[in-house]
DNA sequence: GTGGTTTTCGCCTATTGGTCGAAAACGTGG
DNA sequence: CCACGTTTTCGACCAATAGGCGAAAACCAC
């Protein structure tokens, strides 16, 4: 029979080397924090200083403490990179348990994404710096994959559900969210259809304010910005939904 | 400054008590096992026999191996519980880490949504059932609450990838096919539309053969299967695609 | 064969998304 | 001050997807 364990205070006493008791794991969490500069995602990451891996550029994280979950334990940690106000939302991506994706002893991660709007410039320590996604330098363990695993994740939400409002500023033009979205998604992206769309979810009012015309001239542009500040899916998304009920 | 403690052999040599060294976590792998029963999914459950929580249901899982990760680990476990290959598909779920979710010393637990098809009824250990999601027994720690994350999880799929799969038998007809998804998604499901929506997305295909007519005559039904026997995302589910794609 | 039952298929409509081009509203330079 | 380029906005049109409904098809039982 198996469980035998669950509630037994010990199971085995022996001490397994520094790597901690037999059975139990230190337990990381790191972030993918994004956010949009220029025409491409930037993440941040901070370079080791020291073994193992000195040199090479790692996702800011830490340890799990002892009285607290992983998501308090991950906004702990993003604290010491980045004013935690300027992070504008977080979530889950995943376990990380490769058991060979460090030196021993082994370590559990939880990653995260989080996201960073375009006009917060977070002041960040020494060792840290904004890499853009498509020229990453060399990454410490399995950080680079942990990194597309994010960037993946950003993706796809991007188009179901209103998570652009953790990229962009409070207010915008349809052209600078159209910028946006075409820097995160890596491809064109039509104006046209960005705010049809956006504006027929109800994810995107107008404020009814006009923004200065741009330095080129051309007629100005409206300002919005998006309805919620929380994440919220907004796709119809459900084939077979109960009948009678709207798409 | 951060982030010391990575890449120290062990930054505390203090033994906290049954615990393991400060720091370190107990972590399991559980399982959310659904399979469809009748009109009603159904929770792979088994009791404990023993403190904490003696008499409570447990998820099935256990402890996370020092030569594995959470993916193997799991479907290590679970061959305790049920056959393992009559699970045809196994996802994470996340990572459940409230520090008070059991009673000490701490584990965190790495939560997996496994599924079983409606036409494998695999033995399982006297201490283990299937239990109908509507009517859960009284669950240990947090199962109910990782259960309900599991169902969500599964609904979502449905939806927009061919996950159904890995609930229906290799061959059915769009009938038996709509009973599986109402009875999963909890409202009626519209057989036309079931049938329209998934050929027309290449998950489902006729096999040519026609089903023998049911017990009470009416016309014998065409037979069908899964065109992939793994997880597809099968909606066009992106709004704002590259230009000039197909939707 | 007649009636009841179940499946299947063809229409019709609504909604969503994509493309295109015209019109609106600006600045600039002659 | 007026023609021009530029940018934004809006409407028209088209394609694809999804839902609803009812007729036709194919079976069983009597």
């Amino acid at each position: 029979m198996a469980h035998r364990w669950y509630g037994l205070r010990s199971l085995s006493v022996e001490t397994a080397g520094a790597g901690g008791e037999a059975g139990t794991y230190a337990h990381d969490v790191l972030a993918v924090v994004l956010r949009i500069t220029g025409a491409v995602p930037s993440v941040l990451l901070w370079q080791r200083a020291r073994e193992p891996q000195a040199g090479r550029w790692s996702l800011p994280g830490g340890r799990l403490g002892p009285d607290e979950d992983v998501e308090a334990s991950v906004r702990r940690h993003l604290a010491e990179k980045v004013d935690l106000a300027e992070v504008a939302h977080v979530e889950q991506l995943g376990v990380f348990s490769d058991p060979h994706r460090g030196p021993a002893p082994r370590r559990i991660a939880t990653a995260f994404l989080g996201l960073v709007p375009t006009d917060a410039d977070p002041a960040v320590p020494d060792d840290t710096a904004w890499h853009r996604v498509d020229r990453l330098p060399e990454t410490a363990f399995d950080h680079g994959a942990i990194t597309r695993d994010g960037l993946d994740r950003l993706r796809a939400k991007l188009s179901y559900t209103n998570i652009g409002f953790a990229l962009a500023p409070a207010e915008f033009t349809v052209s600078e969210l159209r910028d946006l979205y075409a820097a995160a998604l890596g491809h064109r992206v039509s104006a046209t259809n960005l705010q049809r769309v956006l504006t027929r979810r109800g994810v995107l009012v107008p404020t009814g304010e006009i923004a200065a015309s741009g330095p080129a001239g051309g007629r100005p542009a409206a300002v919005f910005r998006y309805s919620e500040r929380g994440l919220r899916v907004t796709d119809p998304f459900a084939a077979l939904r109960p009948p009678g009920e709207p798409g």
